[in-house]
DNA sequence: CGTCAAATATGACGATTCGTCATTTTAACA
DNA sequence: TGTTAAAATGACGAATCGTCATATTTGACG
C-alpha cells in the first residue's frame, strides 16, 4: 500500500515546518537548514497527501483517521502532525493540493488555439475534467469551504488557499479582458468585469459540485455528464453577449475539439 | 439556554422512532402508540434541532459535540441517540429542516404577482435570503452533501433529503413550464426543461455557496451582496431567452418590488 | 384506581480518536 | 569523530463517540 518513490516536489510548498519549536534563547549561530534535508521534508509531505488521498478515496471521509494515515505510511504520528496540526489542516492542505491541479490545468487549457470564448470553454472543460476524474480531491475544496474545517486548520494553509484562489481568479479575469479587448465580449451598461468573472465561477463550481455529489438525484443523472457543463455555460456566455454566440458557432463541436487536442495522450498532470 | 416551549410540529417529519427495538416475539395485540405521545416526540426533535443549530451558530460545527447537545437539553444522551444515529445523522436533519424552509419560502415567492421571469426571480430572492439569514442552515446543507456526512447518516434521512430535493425542482419545472406555455420562454433547438432547470439550480446554489462561504474573499467581498444573485440571473436567463430580457425590463425595480411586497414585515415562516 | 407490559429515558462505560510531549535518533558541521 | 540542533517516535491523557443494562414512565385493561 505504501508508495515508495515520488519525484521532488516543489519545496515553495512546504509547511512551515517547526513553526512552534524556536528555541527560547536562540544562539547567534542558527544553523540553516539543508536544501536536502528540506527537500525530503517537502517529499514526504507529497508522500503523506497520496496516502491519505488514497485512503479518503476508498474507506471515505468519515472513516478517514489519522491513526491510519499513520499505519499506512512508514512515518510516525509525531512526524505526522508535524505536517498538519489537524485532521482538518490535512484536508485544508488536500485542498491546496486540488487548486494548485486546477490552475495547472487552466494554465494548459488556456493554450488552445482558438477565439477567446473557446478558451473560455477549454477552461470550463479543464475544470469538469478535474471534478470528474478526482472528486475526492475536488469534495476536498468543498469540505475545506465548510466551518468544520475552517475552524480547525492552520492559518498559513487558509492564507494559502486563498491565495491560490485569487491567482485563479485573476487568470480568469485575463480571459475576460482579453475578451474585451479584441471586442467578442462587450460590458452592458452598469455590468463590471468583477461582476461576470463571479458569475461564472459560481455557474461552473455549481454545476461541478451538484454534479459530483448530488449525481446520484434522478433529475441530474438525466442529464448528459460531458455536455452538462458547456450547456450551461453556453447559457450563461449568451447572456453575456459573448460573441460568437452560441447560435452562431457550434460549440459542440469546439468541446470536442478541446478534449482531442488538450487532454488526450498528452495530459497535464 | 435551554428553550421551554415550541409549537406543535408537523409529525410526518418524526425520526422513525423505535425502529430497531421491535420485539423478536411480538404479540398480536400490537398496542398502538398514543398520537399524544408521537407529538411528543416530534416536538422534542423539533427542539433538539433548534438547540443543536444554536450551538453550532455560536460555537461552530468543529466545536459541536453531542455531550454539548446533551448538556444544554434536559434529555440524556440516550433519548438523543433514539433520535439521530449519529452526529452526522443529525447534521442531515439540519439540512432537512432547511430544505424544508426552502421550499416553503419557494411557495410563498412564487405568489408574487409578475410575469412568468419576475416569478422566477421571487424564487431566487427567497433563495437567497434563506442562506443570508441562516447560513448555518444553508451551511448543512452543504456539509449535508460531504461524504462525510452522507456516509454515517441514516438512510432514511438521506432517502427524505433527496425526495425534499426532488420537490424543489418540480417546483421549479413548474415556473419554466408556466413560461413555456405563455410563450415568454421558448426551448432552443435541442435544448431540454431539464437542462434549463438545472443551469439555473446550479447557477444560484454555487451563487449562494460561494457568497456564504468564501465571502471573505476580497474578489466576492467587492461585489454587492444584495444584488449579485439577481445580476447571474439576469445574465443566465437573457441567455435562455427568457422574455421580457433585461434590457427590455427593470429587474432591479422587480427585486426590490419582490423584497417589499413580499419578505416585509408579513414573513413566511 | 391499580396492575402490568411495552415503550422510553438514563448515564455509566468501553472503544476510538485526537493531539501532545518527554525521550531517542538523525545528520550537519567542525 | 564529536557536538548539537533538528526531527522522529510512540506511549499517554483527554475528549468524544455510540452502546447497553437498568430504571422509569406510559397507558390499556381489569
Amino acid at each position: 500500500m505504501t508508495i515508495r518513490h515520488f519525484n521532488k516536489v516543489d519545496q515553495s510548498e512546504m509547511s512551515f515546518f517547526c513553526k512552534n519549536r524556536s528555541t527560547k534563547e536562540s544562539k547567534c549561530i542558527i544553523r540553516r537548514v539543508s536544501a536536502k534535508r528540506q527537500q525530503a521534508i517537502a517529499d514526504r509531505e507529497a508522500e503523506l497527501l497520496v496516502i491519505a488521498e488514497q485512503l479518503v478515496a476508498t474507506e471515505g471521509f468519515a472513516n478517514f483517521t489519522m491513526d491510519k494515515l499513520t499505519n499506512n505510511s512508514s512515518y510516525s504520528k509525531g512526524t505526522i502532525y508535524n505536517h498538519f496540526n489537524s485532521k482538518e489542516d490535512l484536508i485544508s492542505a488536500l485542498c491546496i493540493k486540488s487548486l494548485k491541479k486546477e490552475l495547472c490545468l487552466f494554465k494548459h487549457a488556456a493554450t488552445f488555439a482558438g477565439n477567446s470564448r473557446e478558451k473560455c470553454l477549454a477552461i470550463l472543460y479543464a475544470y469538469q475534467k478535474h471534478a470528474f476524474e478526482d472528486p475526492t480531491l475536488f469534495m476536498c475544496v468543498l469540505s475545506a469551504k465548510t466551518p468544520a474545517v475552517m475552524e480547525k486548520s492552520s492559518p498559513e494553509r487558509l492564507e494559502r488557499q486563498e491565495e491560490l484562489t485569487k491567482e485563479v481568479t485573476q487568470f480568469c479575469d485575463g480571459l475576460f479582458t482579453d475578451a474585451l479587448e479584441d471586442g467578442s465580449l462587450v460590458l452592458k451598461p452598469g455590468a463590471e468585469l468583477n461582476s461576470l468573472v463571479f458569475a461564472m465561477w459560481a455557474m461552473s463550481f455549481g454545476t461541478n459540485a451538484l454534479m459530483v455529489s448530488a449525481g446520484a438525484l434522478d433529475t441530474i443523472s438525466r442529464l448528459d455528464n460531458r455536455l452538462a457543463q458547456l450547456d450551461n455555460a453556453n447559457l450563461l456566455l449568451d447572456g453575456m453577449g459573448w460573441h460568437p454566440l452560441s447560435d452562431q458557432w457550434n460549440y459542440r463541436d469546439t468541446w470536442g475539439r478541446i478534449e482531442q487536442q488538450l487532454f488526450t495522450n498528452n495530459p497535464a498532470t
